[in-house]
DNA sequence: TCAATAGTGTCTGTTAGACATTATGGA
DNA sequence: TCCATAATGTCTAACAGACACTATTGA
């Protein structure tokens, strides 16, 4: 079988079972995208040992740590792998250990969250899919924990890195944007603040088209572009 | 030798020499606390290879990783062995491979940070020294990494944790914490504003002792003392 | 007394949130 | 037409920063 015909399911099941390379470690890549309005997790089928049951089981994409290779181009190729194309935003999340299992046999899992615009397609021969990351499938403990420490991640950073225009469409309106705010936060939002605050810090602009969803008033697409814009924080924030 | 009798040191370089509990990565300790004015990270000295010339050589405390054994529990550990007591804080910053050298064979490392109060010793028999993190000497690039890494950590998560207080005794006054934000921030903050935001989010309380530092009128000692007090953040910060 | 630092009261500009109003489409 | 949603103007309370002032020590 040649690698170039190979399928993305193929190449990662050949990439994980043993090879020279391998080191005590796996790089596992929670890949987040919102779907009903919920946050999503990708996750592929694992791989089915001889003499398992037939009850079907899911992983998240990983694949054995190289000992001389970048750790972020090996999330980045899982990433890629899963969703035919590189993802957009991609961060360390951290290493986990801590007896946990996990489906490959490292003592040690490195966990990158990539960021997946809605509406995008996993192509079919990946062999996975996307769960709201609040209804998930039995998972082993120590990927559950790497997609629950995702999630806290892209949470905690939403206010100081542009991951919400990672989870949209190039083009999307304001009530999507601030709904999809308000997801990650997980509060409501004053569409009048939130709206004289995007303008301020000037990172979105206007395109000249126009969505109609339903009845009501049509809304203004925007993109994202970030202009060059320093303006230090006020105050400080304890908590 | 009875390792009752054995110096942190000693422990820690007889944890460090090949065990079959080994795994393929190691655990490496950030501590860092205040110095002059200055954050400063501790580094001890090198095991002096056979062979090798006599310059003195640093590195960060690390130990190799077990396999079974929980990530913070080891750099629980590492730090213990430094400075004789337990971190107050230790948080994990995230794993380094990427190539870069190290003091071990390790091709994968897991930083930790852990804060040390201003003005602790470090005990005669760890054979360390604190250095400013912005004048270290010479040290394996994926260590010098893990410094960077971990002083950006907690310059972020300043406003969200109580890093700041760590870094200090239990008692002081309100200049020595507020010079201590402009460290770690980075910039100047007003006198008046910083002192009605700690009111408001009554995170100190005042002790009944003062303290004369020179010239000028005496401080008023403070205790980190945080209260039950829900405040969901205003707002959003776009960035 | 002067100098230096701690601590506080008052004023002002900025901004988050409440509220109301207009705009514009579909049913 | 009515209804739903977009978009925006106005008001107010909260708050950050500027400034000035008092308080209290050592030199």
């Amino acid at each position: 079988m040649s690698p170039l015909l190979a399928s993305p399911r193929q190449r990662a099941a050949t990439r994980r079972s043993a090879s020279p390379r391998t080191a005590g470690y796996s790089v596992d890549v929670v890949l987040l995208t919102v779907l009903d309005g919920q946050l999503a997790a990708a996750l592929v089928r694992a791989e089915g040992r001889p003499g398992e049951r037939l009850r079907e089981r899911w992983t998240l994409p990983w694949e054995p740590g190289a000992a001389d290779e970048a750790l972020a181009d090996a999330a980045e190729r899982v990433s890629r792998d899963v969703m035919g194309v590189g993802p957009h935003y991609l961060e360390q999340v951290g290493a986990f250990g801590d007896g946990k299992r996990h489906p490959g046999t490292a003592p040690l899992s490195v966990a990158f969250v990539a960021l997946v615009p809605a509406g995008a397609v996993m192509p079919a021969d990946t062999g996975g899919d996307f769960f709201p990351v609040n209804d998930l499938p039995a998972l082993a403990p120590r990927q559950r924990a790497m997609i629950d420490a995702a999630v806290a991640h892209v949470q905690q950073r939403v206010g100081h890195a542009p991951v919400a225009f990672r989870l949209l469409p190039t083009t999307f309106t304001l009530s999507e944007l601030q709904e999809l705010y308000e997801l990650l936060l997980d509060r409501r939002l004053h569409k009048a603040s939130f709206r004289r605050s995007l303008q301020a810090a000037r990172i979105v602009e206007p395109t000249d088209e126009w969505r109609s969803e339903g009845r009501g008033r049509p809304a203004q697409l925007f993109r994202y572009a970030p202009r060059r814009r320093r303006s230090a924080p006020r105050g400080i924030r304890f908590e």
